[in-house]
DNA sequence: AATTTAAGTGTTTAAATCACATTTAACAAA
DNA sequence: TTTGTTAAATGTGATTTAAACACTTAAATT
């Protein structure tokens, strides 16, 4: 028989969130030491509780906002992880989240209020719960978006250079790719802003700064053009 | 500041089914005429609520199980819907699954204790709540899945023509395909039986039965093949 | 002026995909 | 038993896309 609501049980859902950020040739993801039982002192994902007046999107928000101080963070839902005993505390379900932030809003991120701390998504620590589940499947996740929408933009600094973008590609699909290859098939997306600017810092002759140019690549979606890297 | 469990809502966690099915040359999906406040007799998905003692997997299986009798079908999670006023009864989360399953036990399933229907997903009546964008999210969902792993034959008798597996594809992708580029495909993947039987309904020289070869498709898997249809 | 360092640039080859037409098997009708 | 009909089965060449690959250039340093 179909249940009726008076009779269902009701749960706690927390939601957490896998933070990606990039730093040079690294993808990495924010943990923080959990500062409450059970547990308590472990390495966990940035999480939080559902509450009754939000979205899960809301909260996804509310939980970064307040970690971050930013604002327009790329957000989508993962999973909604259920085991039964998955959180020992009390029966609890969590839907993940992933979150990519990109790497100059980083420090302050990392200095917040919590013991949050970057790692290497090859170097994490072991997570408490299923928490390390939640990371391989965001991982994954995250590998199959980044070739088929530009998501990988959000993780750079407004204005990157090529060699930044092949590299941030290469963490994310943990491959090595071909420099001309990589920047033939960029370039034939031509959704992107060549600036006069060069970075410096890497070179003597200096490498072009680029930025994504969004109008335009709204613009191509509109048309049907379909972005795949 | 981070919630903990004891100040943290509590809310009814549904579960919505979006069942496929595929008959001769149509994906269909199941609805029932909801038998319950609020909005009953309307259509809606097969849905129910999750048990404190279960997982959103098991839950999926009861809901199904009890539906049709069927055991062994194609379950996968697919997104946690969570708008605050998405039931206007109270406040509710459902997570969406959706299901595909084959043809030959379709019927006992239409004539179950429920007033099941079936709809052609072109030709679907309008739906409560948000269960509408839960098959529009399930479609795109199946047609990225049937692509890239071998779903489509779940949606299939066991025994089943080439151009039966073509029309099913054509119905999932919604266009149409080469009949010569398709089977080249298909053959090429080399997952399939070829059976002595012929079926003879379709025409006078009768069209090979081919059946998956699921031993065969795993242990492709295992040494790295990678299906693309 | 010569050296160093990373940036920038095209071509060739192989593989995958696409478009396309004819032959074959089984049955039915003459 | 021959002929006609219907859908199934089969293969090839053309085009497109992806992969492999190495040298030149610009600018700062000595």
């Amino acid at each position: 028989m179909l249940s009726t609501y008076s009779t269902a049980d009701k749960v706690l859902l927390a939601l957490d969130c896998i933070i990606f950020g990039f730093d040079q040739h690294e993808l990495k993801i924010l943990l923080i030491k959990r500062d409450f039982e059970p547990e308590k002192g472990k390495w966990s994902l940035i999480g939080g509780f559902l509450k009754r007046t939000e979205t899960l999107d809301e909260a996804a928000n509310r939980i970064l906002q307040h970690l971050s101080g930013l604002d327009d963070i790329y957000l989508e839902q993962l999973y909604t992880f259920s085991e039964v005993d998955r959180d020992p505390g009390e029966r609890t379900l969590s839907t993940a989240y992933y979150a990519l932030i990109n790497s100059e809003n980083h420090k302050q991120v990392a200095s917040g209020a919590y013991s949050a701390q970057w790692f290497n998504i090859k170097e994490a620590p072991s997570l408490i719960f299923d928490h390390g589940q939640m990371v391989e499947k965001a991982i994954l996740r995250l590998r199959r978006r980044a070739v088929t929408k530009p998501i990988g933009f959000e993780l750079l600094p407004e204005k990157f250079t090529m060699l930044q973008l092949q590299k941030l590609y290469e963490a994310i699909l943990d491959e090595k790719l071909d420099k001309r290859n990589f920047i033939n098939k960029v370039n034939a997306l031509d959704i992107l802003i060549k600036l006069d600017e060069k970075d410096m810092t890497s070179s003597r002759k200096g490498s072009y700064l680029y930025q994504f140019d969004k109008q335009k690549y709204d613009q191509k979606i509109e048309e049907g053009f379909t972005f795949k890297l």
